[in-house]
DNA sequence: AATTTTCGATTACAGTTGTAAACTATGTTT
DNA sequence: AAACATAGTTTACAACTGTAATCGAAAATT
């Protein structure tokens, strides 16, 4: 499995139409970009570039214009993008970062009500504390 | 309010313990770090110095040694990264992208408690489903 | 076949980041 | 006061990013 923790910003705005899309040409990508995005083609073609070099996306050259696959599944990006950022935060204040990102996100009420199961079945083994660990030699 | 979207891991460390002690000196932000890093004196001082350049921290040069003082809260840091982050996803994906950070973090109970409460204050008002954006021009 | 259009590859260039050595100024000990 | 130690500043340098222009190759059109 790829390290995507090197996956920048404007990376993941391509990887998510390719992702979407299945496959994708770089017409494809740049069509939905120039929408979202002021970024000129030959930008949006370096970031292809750039992802193919990091082996997130594959070209298929036997056609013409290249096919471009993803090399990394979204799950797997997502997982390890957001497991990586909470690495940065005190392990204290986890539980109040997941609780903002509840706020600020729009979600559905089945995957609402799967959280809830999620975190019932969390609380029967939780510690009742979680100690700041930010000074602390454990990396 | 400071744009934290380029608080890089490596200051990240840093913040994290000045905003432990509440402020520090750099000599004791390199004790701390030098037993859970590689990193060198030099290196850490130069991850404080590009601290106070983006107005993260700040010195107090009434003292000598320095005291560091943090600019921007730890709440307003976390808020802000996270968030970040979670723009970079498909908004359909957001809420299994909750769920693996909740798997893979430690929350006490109380924490847990207060994410149930405010997941089933969601529900009431959540929408059936969750459109996938990655395709529109919403940017 | 010649021309035009499209697409992919090469090159560019400034700013940021990881990583640190070296230099300087200030404070401490002899 | 001199010498030593500590802390802060300057400089360094390669890799990575954002942002794109240009050049060359392939395909489509005339």
């Amino acid at each position: 499995m790829k390290e995507i923790e090197n996956m920048t910003k404007a990376e993941w705005q391509v990887m998510r139409i390719i992702w979407t899309l299945g496959e994708a040409t770089s017409k494809q990508v740049i069509e939905v970009l120039e929408r979202k995005t002021e970024w000129k083609q030959a930008t949006i073609k370096t970031l292809i570039i750039r992802l193919q070099k990091k082996n997130f996306l594959k070209a298929d050259e036997s056609k013409r214009p290249y096919v471009y696959h993803p090399q990394v599944t979204e799950s797997d990006a997502i997982h390890q993008s957001v497991n990586n950022m909470f690495d940065n935060l005190c392990c204290m204040k986890k539980g109040k970062a997941i609780g903002d990102l509840i706020q600020n996100s729009d979600i559905s009420k089945g995957d609402i009500r799967d959280l809830i199961s999620l975190l019932q079945e969390k609380e029967k083994t939780a510690p009742e504390t979680v100690k700041c660990d930010c000074l602390e030699a454990t990396a």
